[in-house]
DNA sequence: ATCCTGACCCAAG
DNA sequence: GCTTGGGCCAGGA
């Protein structure tokens, strides 16, 4: 009885873990596709990964992911940190390590920007 | 099912 | 530059 139920949980826990994953997965890899030294929104990761208004999702993915992503070369819209304190910190210093040059407090996007290519969607 | 939260975005004033 | 209000979406309590 109650493992059935549990069985059942279980499944449902994991087709949505899978549709998840697969969001995710899509997710890291645009991401990954930012070379040193460029940048990108996390609106056009979102859409480059093929979902389009998912900007919040490529947070959930990159804090995920950790430290296996380039999560530094990821900004606000109109290249701004959106990490604070520490985080923020070390985000501005790692991308200037790279070569990324500021502008006040945004990012150079005319000179950083990443353009994604469409036919790797 | 509802309510809240978040490394968001954008147009207005 | 600023704040405000509205819109978006998934995940957790």
């Amino acid at each position: 009885m109650k493992k059935k139920l549990e069985a059942r949980e279980a499944a449902r826990k994991l087709a949505r873990a899978r549709k998840t994953e697969t969001m995710e997965a899509a997710i890291r890899k645009a991401a990954r596709q930012i070379p040193r030294g460029k940048v990108a929104t996390y609106g056009q990761v979102a859409a480059a990964a093929g979902y389009p208004l998912h900007h919040r999702q490529v947070v959930q993915a990159l804090r995920g992911a950790g430290g296996l992503l380039p999560w530094q070369r990821v900004l606000g819209a109109g290249g701004e940190i959106k990490l604070k304190h520490e985080a923020g910190a070390e985000q501005r210093f790692r991308l200037e390590m790279e070569g990324v040059r500021f502008k006040g407090k945004r990012v150079d996007m005319a000179a950083h920007q990443h353009i994604f290519r469409t036919w790797e969607l």
